[in-house]
RNA sequence: CGAGACGUAGCGCAGUGGUAGCGCGUCUGCUUUGGGAGCAGAAGGUCGCGUGUUCAAAUCACGCCGUCUCGACCA
């Protein structure tokens, strides 16, 4: 993308509504505008970062053998009486009507919507398991909506819902979501860590939360500090295999790591060293929940077992906060020159720039280059606009892509381009050639290979 | 929802009863160009909305709406 072509209106100053980094970072890089209280239009870069994310998720979610699909955001009140959630569920659900007088909801949440699409098309055990998951919009009609996306009342969520047997089929479904949530996190640049979560209102003995760590997350934790040396990395995991992903549970619940609402200060103390006891903040982008067989007794999600007996699913929801995680990734990574993407989720891999548009060897170079980037898959973006150098490295530095070329006349009298690293701040000349191979080299891991495959054992009768 | 604050140009702000202002940004032209350049010119406002007081209201009073902060609540 051409800098001169794109719509990318930065702001100087902060607005002064934004209190926190990222809601600052966010407005002035150009990515989101407040239409109202906890309601943001997405800008272009914005949007693009949003759907990076979201592709990640997707992927990630169906490497697990969990199943896309796209439920109504606005919804009659009728499945929700009959989960007795229209009454329960207070003035954070945003209701109205139609012209028919009929009651309609906003969706918070969807556990009605996929229970009844399952309980109308399975009746029968052979068909699990079974885990259906969107990413949609919600709304929650919160009664002070701030710090940008991370509290909105509108947000970008994927939930996902899985349908067993068993107990036991549930949990491995449980554990399934925990190791695919790990992958998503990482890919992104972030680490969340699952922490024993309250299960609320929801109810039910499992459920983790994951926590991004960061100054300003609205959670305080508790945690013993070997946590942080855990990572998932690229080793090979079978979804299938219920003792695998047990065991990758293990390793990451296993020592002590707790939100305020759950921790308890004896057990911390007990089981963690003082030298490994953290308190810190963090910052929730998703959570897992096993809750049995709630909403399939109430509203009659049966199959029949391989002795013909009908009896309830087992079920279990479990979020990410797609459009939340874009402030929980800057809030982790910035300086106070601007947002620092991680390469995995940045809107355009590498800036150009041209410090002097219009001089016939810095234009040709930077189309050599931006063509020689294009064609490895990768989206540059060229600032080729006539303004000042310094006012061109004070936007690329604000909208963080994590490298960044410079081009001038300079330079090319000696053949060479200069290539920063925005994390760091390091630069160094090499020639053109030499820095697409570098460019090439750093996204090598995260462009290609990512193939997803349904679970394979699995055969579903209506699937088509 | 309780308490508090604030609504004036795209953003940040000044203007406390007498013709609507400043900085940044934007646009035009020229000159510039290795860390938010200079000069000249220009565009851009129902002063959140309504009612009232007054010869006169951005300014005072009342009501409403919106936004933000702290608390309670929440992904």
């Amino acid at each position: 993308m051409r800098l001169s072509r794109y719509f990318l209106p930065v702001l100087k100053e902060t607005p002064s509504e934004a209190k926190i980094v990222s809601h600052r970072y966010m407005l002035r890089a150009g990515l989101i505008k407040q239409a109202s209280a906890g309601i943001y239009s997405w800008l272009p870069m914005g949007f693009k970062i949003l759907r990076k994310l979201e592709n990640i998720v997707h992927q990630e979610q169906q490497r697990a053998g969990h199943i896309p699909m796209l439920m109504p955001t606005l919804q009659t009140a009728d499945l929700w009486r009959e989960s007795g959630r229209y009454d329960a569920y207070g003035p954070e659900m945003l209701r109205m009507k139609d012209r028919h007088e009929r009651d309609m909801l906003f969706s918070p949440t969807a556990e009605e919507m996929f229970t009844d699409v399952f309980r109308s098309n399975v009746t029968s055990y052979k068909d699990l398991p079974l885990t259906l998951y969107q990413i949609q919009w919600k709304f929650r009609d919160e009664i002070r909506p701030r710090f940008g996306v991370m509290r909105g009342r509108e947000f970008f969520m994927k939930d996902g819902y899985n349908f067993d047997l068993t107990k036991e089929d549930a949990l491995h479904a449980y554990n399934r979501h925990l190791v695919s949530y790990l992958r998503t996190y990482e890919r992104m640049g972030l680490q969340a860590i699952p922490m024993r979560a309250d299960s609320g209102p929801i109810g039910g003995d499992y459920t983790h939360e994951f926590l991004v760590l960061a100054e300003t997350g609205e959670s305080e934790v508790f945690y013993d500090s070997q946590i942080t040396d855990l990572t998932f990395g690229d080793r090979e995991i079978d979804y299938d295999d219920v003792a695998q992903c047990q065991a990758v549970l293990e390793e990451f619940t296993s020592r002590y790591a707790r939100t305020d609402e759950t921790h308890v200060e004896d057990e911390f103390t007990a089981q963690v060293p003082e030298d490994r006891r953290r308190v810190a903040r963090g910052i929730e982008v998703g959570q897992i929940f096993y809750f049995g067989t709630q909403y399939s007794d109430k509203m009659g999600a049966m199959v029949t077992d391989e002795n013909g007996v009908r009896v309830p699913v087992h079920m279990g929801s479990h979020g990410i906060g797609v459009s939340r995680l874009l402030g929980a990734i800057i809030e982790a990574s910035h300086d106070d020159k601007g947002i620092i993407w991680p390469e995995g989720v940045t809107p355009f891999h590498c800036g150009i720039v041209n410090l002097k548009p219009g001089v016939a060897e810095a234009d040709e170079a930077c189309d050599a280059l931006y063509k020689s980037i294009t064609a490895l898959g990768l989206e540059p973006l060229l600032d080729d606009r006539k303004d000042s150098a310094g006012a061109k490295f004070a936007t690329m530095d604000l909208i963080g892509l994590p490298w960044r070329i410079t081009v001038g006349p300079r330079g090319l009298k000696n053949g060479v381009v200069e290539v920063t690293c925005r994390r760091t701040g390091e630069s160094e000349e090499m020639t053109p050639e030499m820095a697409v191979g570098k460019i090439a080299r750093i996204y090598g891991p995260h462009v290609g290979a990512d193939l997803t495959q349904p679970m394979p054992q699995r055969a579903f009768h209506t699937w088509m």
